[in-house]
DNA sequence: TGCACGCTAACGGTGCGTCAGAGTTA
DNA sequence: CTAACTCTGACGCACCGTTAGCGTGC
């Protein structure tokens, strides 16, 4: 259980659908840090934490790279805190461009899974004796 | 253009889609071998080969393993050249199994593609001014 | 106090990208 | 003859999986 609305990595875990080492490799690369860690050393998630994990896991699909998604995650940051006008417009201006070129790899993904699907059935042909 | 049916490394990468590292590398892993060199080593694929190659590349979005793909491909030679009626018979079954592996990814492909959606959407969104 | 849970190295592996330097082909 | 194409190493890299040995927390 959370206690404190912080929740350990093996929660976090279960909840996103991450493995524990995934969940560490995005704090290696600074991708998605806890914001906290208990007195004995265990890492301790918020559900903003949370939040930017899911934000990883869903673009992961499209093909993106951990550096990428450093990009998506300082600006969606940026736009909720929005100290400064001008910074929170430049980070909605990268969050749109950034919002392109994944929509066009929605369609790309789009394409695959076609594809995937035709040949799976394909196969399903062949397996049952069709030429 | 192919002389003879068989077609250099370049127009192959060409025409599937692939990169001549990726197809090289597909050599070296004896997934994809060339069916012949010419004189001076260069490699000369056919449209056997070239449709093997498509068979991958569908199948790479679906998270197959490389070796996964050997099986996929021997199954399909086997069903293809039928010597022996019982191996043709073994061949499909594995084909089935081998379908609904596939099909199985084939959801969570599609689960993925929602995700990547809906969160295009939201950077979309938050990108607007929306909170 | 036990037992599940977590921690930090550190190595391993897949699937290519990317030169470099030299040979081949049309 | 010369572009354009291809060849073989060989190193590098992203993204984790997987022990191994040891500390934490409820």
């Amino acid at each position: 259980m959370a206690i404190d609305g912080r929740y350990q990595i093996g929660e976090v875990a279960e909840q996103v659908g991450l493995s524990l080492r995934t969940i560490r490799h995005y704090e290696e690369v600074d991708l998605v840090p806890p914001s906290g860690r208990s007195a004995g050393g265990f890492r301790l998630y918020t559900d903003a934490d949370v939040e930017r994990l899911r934000v990883v896991k869903h673009l992961k699909p499209l093909g993106f790279s951990l550096e990428d998604m450093q990009e998506v995650l300082a600006a969606l940051e940026e736009v909720r805190t929005a100290g400064d006008p001008a910074a929170a417009s430049a980070a909605r201006r990268a969050l749109e461009r950034f919002a392109e070129r994944a929509e066009e790899r929605c369609g790309d993904l789009r394409t695959k899974l076609a594809n995937a699907e035709a040949i799976t059935r394909t196969m399903q042909r062949v397996a049952a004796g069709g030429r």
